[in-house]
DNA sequence: AACTGATGTGTAATCGATTACATGTTTACA
DNA sequence: TGTAAACATGTAATCGATTACACATCAGTT
């Protein structure tokens, strides 16, 4: 492997003026540049990073913490980072938690120690040790999906977006609509959503049955088999129409439904939240809302790198969805 | 931040005591190195990534490079190379290089730079010049879904897959078989799969009308707009089946025949390849192969784990495959 | 002619780890 | 009791870059 000092001894110069060669950093005489630069392009001389990033404390790579690296909001969002980064040149560094709350500390220090220059995290939970955590490290960190105290954070408008698609099944005539959520433990899914389902059922004046709410843990199957629990605890007051907080549960759902029989939308309507390529070729079509999975990417690494420049940024950032009317209701 | 300095003198030893006691080497006596360990819990120290591989030449880190981060397929792959690696403490470092071919072997050396201990490669094209880099950084790289000359490679069983998938529509009494397929410049899904489709025609009698043939470029999109001039090509001598060579492509193309008001697979049969989640819910269900790409990413990690440990591995792995046979045929 | 500021280059310290080598202490066994 | 092997720890070089500081040259100004 050539380094710095070949490089310097081929060219008859000092390492310290390859280095200002080579990073357009002091003095160089247009001379000499041209020399090295020839050397360095005749060898492919690449600088070693970690002499680099030891030194200078910089690394050019971003950590990501993912919950799952298999869904299609994940891939979505590591899309639009990625894109960003890289016009910057930085690159990525994965990490998945696989759900495990643990883990997600355990990488944050961890990414530490390779001396990324920040975080983006898609947390799917707010605890204590995660945000002191966070603390205690001093790089930036950048937080999608949840709002975390302290941390700047990207977040989806969970509320209204579960209001409006809530509000639209009202609108067209249902006054019994299930319930697909998720754990409470995720604020933003199992919370807020859920809390918008329930406050404009009451403003609507319309009773929810206890018997329509179930919970599942994101999963097709998961989906599937709270639909059925749902109709069968029901029996005597089935819903009119479902509501699903993300779209892998009403696709498990629709897929219950279709095998017994029901049509939809007529006996039963279905939405989900995600805007997944499912969603769209499913049959029938699910109607859904779209978080723009790939543009909250791009923007939190443009947040990040933002921080980066040592700019200023806000604490929070709301981010606009949009409502796709499809065939399911 | 605490370097192993710190360590060091809240310990009382010399720091290289301290880096005997972390990392298993040398001797420490029982004492010291509980009162090292003690401290190094208190203090939450983690050595530095960058000084230990500078030192070192390894950095637990393996490069991926991939064409497409947002595809079903990478990321599974991925997902199943990630399971494997983190079992050894590995990182991932993602590359995406957008179906560049000039990215592929930029990204090589980028990752040579950064220390990468191996790199995985999920392989788009051969070409000379991608060859040449590879044996010219000396770590260990692994190809994922093409043969490259003297690379260790995993591959996909493409011809045979395809093999069987259109021997199964010819027993099914299919004689008009359309196929879109996709540039040659990708020698398995471009070539393998389509000499294997031509193959099977040719030995069972069957000609092809050279109308019955589109190339798509692997996006729903393109296999919609094949599909629609195929059936515009090939007036009075329409197909009976369309054997798209990958999954998006046969859904794009169902897409359109729906639209037009064909019954699949009654009108027209359509088949593809790679068992996406699409295929399973799509209505008809898909037939289609499966690749098992998780199992193929572990494989990956797995052989490529074993060549840092300086085993010697074969040059060709064949990957095993699955026809799933749904309701499209 | 003396001084100043811009330009060009080099010396050596530094980042935080690992490790070859040296040295001292115990233990075990002939 | 002598000595080799095992145990325990430290000193200092090293990995490959960046950068503070020093020094030399040269042009322009007073």
């Amino acid at each position: 492997m050539t380094t710095i000092n070949d490089i310097a001894q081929m060219a008859k110069v000092s390492r310290t003026t390859v280095s200002r060669a080579l990073n357009n950093s002091g003095y160089v005489s247009e001379d000499v540049r041209k020399r090295i630069m020839k050397i360095v392009e005749e060898t492919g001389y690449m600088p070693s990073q970690s002499a680099k990033s030891l030194r200078t404390k910089r690394s050019g790579v971003i950590g990501i913490i993912l919950p799952r690296l298999s869904t299609e909001t994940s891939t979505r969002v590591v899309n639009g980072i990625n894109e960003e980064l890289a016009k910057e040149g930085f690159q990525i560094l994965l990490t998945d938690t696989e759900l495990n709350k643990q883990k997600e500390i355990e990488y944050i220090r961890l990414l530490k120690t390779r001396h990324v220059d920040g975080i983006i995290l898609l947390a799917t939970n707010v605890n204590e040790e995660l945000i002191k955590a966070i603390h205690n490290i001093d790089i930036p960190v950048l937080a999608i999906g949840q709002e975390l105290p302290g941390v700047p954070s990207l977040v989806y408008d969970d509320y209204h977006a579960a209001a409006d698609l809530t509000n639209m099944l009202i609108h067209k005539g249902h006054e019994r609509i299930a319930f697909i959520g998720v754990t409470h433990d995720d604020p933003s899914v199992g919370g807020l959503r859920e809390q918008a389902y329930r406050d404009k059922m009451k403003v609507n004046g319309l009773e929810i049955q206890e018997t329509w709410i179930g919970q599942g843990d994101f999963s097709i199957e998961s989906g599937y088999e709270q639909m059925k629990s749902i109709l069968k605890r029901s029996k005597g007051q089935e819903p009119t129409a479902l509501f699903a907080v993300t779209d892998r549960m009403a696709i498990g759902a629709m897929e219950y439904l279709k095998e017994q029989g029901y049509t939809i939308p007529e006996e039963m309507a279905v939405v989900g939240i995600g805007a997944s390529a499912l969603s769209k070729y499913i049959t029938p079509s699910l109607t859904t809302i779209d978080y723009h999975n790939k543009d909250a990417g791009k923007k939190a690494a443009e947040l990040l790198l933002r921080q980066l420049k040592n700019e200023k940024i806000d604490k929070k950032f709301e981010l606009t969805y949009r409502l796709i009317m499809r065939n399911s209701v």
